[in-house]
DNA sequence: TCTTAATTTGGAATTATTCCAATTTTCACT
DNA sequence: AGTGAAAATTGGAATAATTCCAAATTAAGA
Protein backbone atom coordinates (compact mmCIF):
# COMPACT_ATOMS: atom_id res chain seq x y z
CA UNK A 1 0.00 0.00 0.00
CA UNK A 2 1.29 3.62 0.32
CA UNK A 3 3.47 5.97 1.81
CA UNK A 4 2.88 5.38 5.48
CA UNK A 5 4.20 1.84 5.21
CA UNK A 6 7.70 3.53 5.75
CA UNK A 7 7.53 4.03 8.88
CA UNK A 8 5.76 0.56 9.06
CA UNK A 9 8.49 -1.23 7.36
CA UNK A 10 10.92 0.17 9.50
CA UNK A 11 9.08 -1.08 12.91
CA UNK A 12 8.34 -4.11 11.50
CA UNK A 13 11.93 -4.53 10.61
CA UNK A 14 13.40 -2.94 14.21
CA UNK A 15 10.69 -5.30 16.14
CA UNK A 16 12.19 -8.56 13.91
CA UNK A 17 15.48 -7.66 14.89
CA UNK A 18 14.87 -8.19 18.36
CA UNK A 19 12.40 -11.45 17.62
CA UNK A 20 9.41 -9.23 18.03
CA UNK A 21 6.36 -9.74 15.92
CA UNK A 22 4.56 -6.25 14.30
CA UNK A 23 1.23 -6.31 15.54
CA UNK A 24 -1.32 -3.38 14.51
CA UNK A 25 -1.29 -2.04 18.22
CA UNK A 26 2.58 -1.85 17.96
CA UNK A 27 2.39 0.51 14.85
CA UNK A 28 0.10 2.92 16.12
CA UNK A 29 1.28 3.42 18.92
CA UNK A 30 4.71 3.91 17.31
CA UNK A 31 2.89 6.06 14.41
CA UNK A 32 1.19 8.23 17.33
CA UNK A 33 4.55 8.92 19.52
CA UNK A 34 5.88 10.19 15.54
CA UNK A 35 3.24 12.13 14.40
CA UNK A 36 3.42 14.90 17.66
CA UNK A 37 6.71 14.96 19.00
CA UNK A 38 5.28 16.34 22.64
CA UNK A 39 6.49 13.79 25.28
CA UNK A 40 3.18 12.71 25.53
CA UNK A 41 2.66 10.22 28.96
CA UNK A 42 1.13 6.91 28.41
CA UNK A 43 -2.51 8.07 29.08
CA UNK A 44 -1.87 10.33 26.76
CA UNK A 45 -1.25 8.38 24.10
CA UNK A 46 -3.60 6.02 24.91
CA UNK A 47 -6.49 8.67 24.45
CA UNK A 48 -4.69 9.55 20.93
CA UNK A 49 -4.45 5.98 19.80
CA UNK A 50 -7.93 5.00 21.17
CA UNK A 51 -10.04 7.59 18.64
CA UNK A 52 -8.03 5.41 15.70
CA UNK A 53 -8.67 1.93 17.62
CA UNK A 54 -11.05 1.70 20.31
CA UNK A 55 -10.94 -1.79 21.27
CA UNK A 56 -7.10 -0.86 22.23
CA UNK A 57 -6.35 -1.24 25.91
CA UNK A 58 -3.81 1.03 28.65
CA UNK A 59 -1.92 -2.23 29.24
CA UNK A 60 -0.94 -2.80 25.51
CA UNK A 61 0.27 0.86 25.45
CA UNK A 62 2.08 0.25 28.40
CA UNK A 63 3.54 -3.36 26.73
CA UNK A 64 4.37 -1.32 23.18
CA UNK A 65 5.65 1.86 24.73
CA UNK A 66 8.35 -0.95 26.53
CA UNK A 67 8.88 -2.62 23.42
CA UNK A 68 9.30 0.39 21.32
CA UNK A 69 11.83 1.50 24.03
CA UNK A 70 13.58 -1.95 23.64
CA UNK A 71 13.75 -1.66 20.00
CA UNK A 72 15.76 1.54 20.85
CA UNK A 73 12.79 3.13 18.69
CA UNK A 74 11.42 5.30 21.49
CA UNK A 75 12.51 6.83 24.70
CA UNK A 76 11.36 7.27 28.23
CA UNK A 77 11.96 10.77 29.84
CA UNK A 78 11.53 11.22 33.46
CA UNK A 79 10.72 14.27 35.11
CA UNK A 80 10.94 13.67 39.70
CA UNK A 81 7.98 12.14 39.85
CA UNK A 82 5.70 12.91 37.64
CA UNK A 83 4.30 9.84 34.68
CA UNK A 84 6.83 9.08 32.35
CA UNK A 85 6.94 11.14 28.82
CA UNK A 86 8.12 8.96 25.64
CA UNK A 87 10.01 10.73 23.38
CA UNK A 88 10.61 9.47 19.54
CA UNK A 89 13.86 11.52 19.31
CA UNK A 90 16.56 8.80 19.44
CA UNK A 91 19.45 11.77 18.70
CA UNK A 92 21.33 11.96 22.09
CA UNK A 93 19.57 15.09 23.81
CA UNK A 94 18.72 16.84 26.62
CA UNK A 95 15.56 17.75 27.90
CA UNK A 96 14.18 21.32 29.29
CA UNK A 97 11.54 21.47 31.46
CA UNK A 98 9.26 24.47 31.51
CA UNK A 99 8.03 24.58 34.97
CA UNK A 100 5.34 27.27 34.26
CA UNK A 101 3.69 25.68 31.36
CA UNK A 102 4.80 21.97 31.75
CA UNK A 103 6.40 22.01 28.56
CA UNK A 104 8.87 19.49 27.41
CA UNK A 105 11.64 20.92 24.77
CA UNK A 106 14.55 19.08 23.21
CA UNK A 107 18.05 20.20 23.46
CA UNK A 108 20.91 19.21 21.37
CA UNK A 109 23.95 19.44 23.42
CA UNK A 110 27.52 19.19 21.24
CA UNK A 111 29.08 15.89 21.07
CA UNK A 112 32.22 17.11 22.75
CA UNK A 113 30.33 18.48 25.65
CA UNK A 114 29.02 14.75 26.40
CA UNK A 115 32.55 13.68 25.84
CA UNK A 116 33.79 16.24 28.43
CA UNK A 117 31.14 15.79 30.80
CA UNK A 118 32.30 11.80 30.57
CA UNK A 119 35.97 12.52 31.46
CA UNK A 120 35.08 14.47 34.99
CA UNK A 121 34.14 10.80 35.89
CA UNK A 122 36.47 9.46 38.77
CA UNK A 123 38.23 6.63 37.00
CA UNK A 124 36.88 3.14 37.02
CA UNK A 125 33.49 4.89 36.50
CA UNK A 126 32.16 3.84 32.94
CA UNK A 127 28.78 5.72 32.10
CA UNK A 128 26.59 4.26 28.94
CA UNK A 129 24.25 6.86 29.34
CA UNK A 130 23.98 10.10 30.54
CA UNK A 131 20.26 12.12 31.20
CA UNK A 132 20.90 16.10 31.49
CA UNK A 133 17.49 18.00 32.48
CA UNK A 134 17.57 22.03 32.83
CA UNK A 135 14.59 23.06 34.92
CA UNK A 136 13.58 26.68 33.91
CA UNK A 137 11.62 29.20 32.11
CA UNK A 138 10.80 30.02 28.75
CA UNK A 139 11.96 33.68 29.86
CA UNK A 140 9.16 36.54 28.91
CA UNK A 141 11.47 39.72 30.32
CA UNK A 142 9.74 40.15 33.70
CA UNK A 143 9.57 39.04 37.18
CA UNK B 1 28.97 23.50 72.16
CA UNK B 2 29.39 20.57 70.51
CA UNK B 3 29.55 19.69 67.19
CA UNK B 4 26.17 18.29 66.88
CA UNK B 5 24.64 21.22 68.14
CA UNK B 6 25.82 22.76 65.56
CA UNK B 7 23.74 21.61 63.16
CA UNK B 8 20.68 21.57 64.77
CA UNK B 9 21.12 25.07 65.64
CA UNK B 10 21.99 25.82 61.55
CA UNK B 11 18.73 23.64 61.24
CA UNK B 12 16.60 25.80 63.79
CA UNK B 13 18.22 29.11 61.93
CA UNK B 14 17.37 27.89 58.30
CA UNK B 15 13.83 26.64 59.61
CA UNK B 16 13.14 29.40 61.67
CA UNK B 17 13.90 31.72 58.17
CA UNK B 18 10.85 30.09 56.68
CA UNK B 19 9.32 30.62 59.38
CA UNK B 20 8.77 27.05 60.43
CA UNK B 21 9.52 25.42 63.83
CA UNK B 22 12.00 23.15 64.87
CA UNK B 23 10.79 19.70 66.01
CA UNK B 24 12.78 16.65 67.45
CA UNK B 25 11.14 14.98 64.06
CA UNK B 26 12.72 17.26 61.62
CA UNK B 27 16.34 17.22 63.53
CA UNK B 28 16.15 13.84 63.62
CA UNK B 29 15.34 13.26 60.38
CA UNK B 30 18.28 15.65 59.25
CA UNK B 31 20.53 14.15 61.47
CA UNK B 32 19.82 10.86 60.14
CA UNK B 33 20.00 12.00 56.29
CA UNK B 34 23.81 13.71 57.46
CA UNK B 35 24.94 10.88 58.98
CA UNK B 36 25.22 8.37 56.45
CA UNK B 37 25.56 10.32 52.71
CA UNK B 38 23.98 7.30 50.89
CA UNK B 39 21.26 8.91 49.47
CA UNK B 40 18.62 6.99 51.16
CA UNK B 41 14.80 6.53 50.18
CA UNK B 42 12.36 7.77 52.66
CA UNK B 43 11.35 4.20 53.71
CA UNK B 44 15.02 3.72 54.88
CA UNK B 45 15.08 7.21 56.57
CA UNK B 46 12.39 5.79 58.18
CA UNK B 47 13.91 2.66 59.19
CA UNK B 48 16.70 4.77 60.50
CA UNK B 49 15.05 7.21 62.58
CA UNK B 50 12.61 4.36 64.21
CA UNK B 51 15.53 2.99 65.96
CA UNK B 52 16.05 6.08 67.49
CA UNK B 53 12.38 7.96 67.79
CA UNK B 54 10.15 4.63 67.58
CA UNK B 55 6.71 7.04 67.49
CA UNK B 56 7.50 8.74 64.52
CA UNK B 57 5.64 8.02 61.14
CA UNK B 58 6.60 7.57 57.91
CA UNK B 59 4.16 10.67 56.75
CA UNK B 60 6.16 12.66 59.19
CA UNK B 61 9.27 11.30 57.64
CA UNK B 62 8.03 12.72 54.10
CA UNK B 63 6.44 15.62 55.95
CA UNK B 64 9.78 16.57 57.22
CA UNK B 65 11.98 15.36 54.15
CA UNK B 66 10.09 18.29 51.84
CA UNK B 67 10.57 20.50 55.15
CA UNK B 68 14.19 20.19 54.27
CA UNK B 69 13.95 20.51 51.03
CA UNK B 70 12.34 23.38 51.04
CA UNK B 71 14.85 25.22 53.45
CA UNK B 72 17.63 23.73 50.96
CA UNK B 73 18.95 21.51 53.49
CA UNK B 74 17.87 18.67 51.79
CA UNK B 75 18.12 17.41 47.73
CA UNK B 76 15.48 15.20 46.21
CA UNK B 77 17.26 12.72 43.53
CA UNK B 78 14.88 10.93 41.24
CA UNK B 79 16.00 7.81 38.87
CA UNK B 80 13.57 7.27 36.32
CA UNK B 81 10.83 5.70 38.32
CA UNK B 82 12.57 4.57 41.40
CA UNK B 83 11.79 5.66 44.92
CA UNK B 84 12.79 9.37 45.48
CA UNK B 85 16.23 9.49 47.27
CA UNK B 86 17.13 12.04 49.51
CA UNK B 87 20.80 13.89 49.52
CA UNK B 88 22.15 16.15 52.21
CA UNK B 89 24.86 17.60 49.82
CA UNK B 90 24.20 21.04 48.77
CA UNK B 91 27.08 21.64 46.73
CA UNK B 92 26.24 22.06 42.90
CA UNK B 93 26.78 17.86 41.57
CA UNK B 94 26.01 15.12 39.65
CA UNK B 95 24.96 11.31 40.26
CA UNK B 96 26.23 8.23 38.64
CA UNK B 97 23.73 5.58 39.19
CA UNK B 98 25.38 2.07 39.32
CA UNK B 99 22.71 -0.05 37.67
CA UNK B 100 24.41 -3.07 38.82
CA UNK B 101 24.51 -2.28 42.63
CA UNK B 102 22.34 -0.12 42.42
CA UNK B 103 24.61 2.58 44.69
CA UNK B 104 24.47 6.19 43.95
CA UNK B 105 27.70 8.28 43.85
CA UNK B 106 27.84 12.09 43.93
CA UNK B 107 30.25 13.72 41.11
CA UNK B 108 31.29 17.00 41.17
CA UNK B 109 30.89 18.52 37.76
CA UNK B 110 33.32 21.45 37.24
CA UNK B 111 31.74 25.40 36.73
CA UNK B 112 32.87 25.99 33.62
CA UNK B 113 30.90 22.63 32.32
CA UNK B 114 28.28 23.66 34.31
CA UNK B 115 28.53 27.02 32.30
CA UNK B 116 28.68 25.24 29.13
CA UNK B 117 25.75 23.09 28.93
CA UNK B 118 24.38 26.03 30.13
CA UNK B 119 24.93 27.97 26.64
CA UNK B 120 23.65 25.43 24.86
CA UNK B 121 20.03 26.44 25.59
CA UNK B 122 18.13 28.34 22.77
CA UNK B 123 17.70 32.12 23.29
CA UNK B 124 15.30 32.93 25.73
CA UNK B 125 15.41 29.57 28.18
CA UNK B 126 16.53 30.50 31.23
CA UNK B 127 17.59 27.52 33.42
CA UNK B 128 17.24 28.02 36.92
CA UNK B 129 19.14 24.17 37.82
CA UNK B 130 20.52 21.09 35.73
CA UNK B 131 20.21 17.39 36.66
CA UNK B 132 22.69 15.06 35.63
CA UNK B 133 22.50 11.66 36.01
CA UNK B 134 25.34 8.88 34.72
CA UNK B 135 23.84 5.69 34.09
CA UNK B 136 26.19 3.02 34.02
CA UNK B 137 28.36 0.92 35.93
CA UNK B 138 31.68 1.02 38.29
CA UNK B 139 34.64 -1.19 37.82
CA UNK B 140 35.45 -2.52 40.83
CA UNK B 141 36.42 -1.01 43.78
CA UNK B 142 33.31 -0.28 46.13
CA UNK B 143 32.70 -0.38 49.64
C1' DT C 1 -1.35 29.53 82.10
C1' DC C 2 -4.21 30.02 78.07
C1' DT C 3 -4.74 30.48 73.17
C1' DT C 4 -3.82 29.61 68.70
C1' DA C 5 -1.40 27.91 65.01
C1' DA C 6 1.84 24.56 63.56
C1' DT C 7 2.97 19.84 63.54
C1' DT C 8 2.48 14.98 63.93
C1' DT C 9 -0.01 10.89 63.30
C1' DG C 10 -2.45 6.61 61.32
C1' DG C 11 -5.01 5.30 58.00
C1' DA C 12 -7.38 5.95 53.80
C1' DA C 13 -6.94 7.63 49.08
C1' DT C 14 -4.48 8.39 44.90
C1' DT C 15 -1.88 7.31 40.90
C1' DA C 16 1.24 5.34 37.72
C1' DT C 17 2.48 1.18 36.58
C1' DT C 18 2.89 -3.90 36.65
C1' DC C 19 1.04 -8.38 37.00
C1' DC C 20 -1.98 -12.10 35.74
C1' DA C 21 -4.69 -15.53 33.55
C1' DA C 22 -7.62 -16.02 29.73
C1' DT C 23 -8.35 -15.09 25.06
C1' DT C 24 -6.86 -13.76 20.51
C1' DT C 25 -3.53 -13.17 16.92
C1' DT C 26 0.57 -14.06 14.32
C1' DC C 27 3.85 -16.76 11.93
C1' DA C 28 6.02 -20.86 10.22
C1' DC C 29 5.14 -24.99 8.20
C1' DT C 30 2.51 -27.99 5.82
C1' DA D 1 -5.44 -21.93 2.85
C1' DG D 2 -5.17 -24.55 7.34
C1' DT D 3 -3.11 -25.68 11.77
C1' DG D 4 -0.53 -25.49 16.02
C1' DA D 5 2.77 -23.30 19.01
C1' DA D 6 4.44 -19.12 20.56
C1' DA D 7 3.68 -14.36 21.17
C1' DA D 8 0.70 -10.55 22.03
C1' DT D 9 -3.44 -8.35 23.77
C1' DT D 10 -6.86 -7.59 27.14
C1' DG D 11 -9.45 -6.19 31.51
C1' DG D 12 -9.10 -6.25 35.88
C1' DA D 13 -6.72 -6.96 40.07
C1' DA D 14 -2.50 -5.95 42.54
C1' DT D 15 1.39 -3.09 43.88
C1' DA D 16 4.07 0.65 45.61
C1' DA D 17 5.33 5.35 46.49
C1' DT D 18 3.42 9.17 47.88
C1' DT D 19 -0.20 12.39 49.30
C1' DC D 20 -4.25 13.55 51.69
C1' DC D 21 -7.13 14.02 55.69
C1' DA D 22 -9.04 14.91 60.07
C1' DA D 23 -8.06 14.28 64.79
C1' DA D 24 -4.73 14.62 68.48
C1' DT D 25 -0.55 16.67 70.14
C1' DT D 26 2.84 20.13 70.75
C1' DA D 27 5.14 24.57 70.74
C1' DA D 28 5.40 29.67 71.23
C1' DG D 29 3.69 33.95 72.57
C1' DA D 30 0.55 37.15 75.22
Amino acid sequence: MSSARHHSDSLAHKLADSGLRATPQRELVYQTILARRDHPTADEVFARVKSEMPSISLATVYNCLETLIDCDLVRAVNFDRAPTRYCPNLHPHAHFHDKETGATHDVDIPEELLAALKKTLPPGYKADAIDITFRGHAARDDK
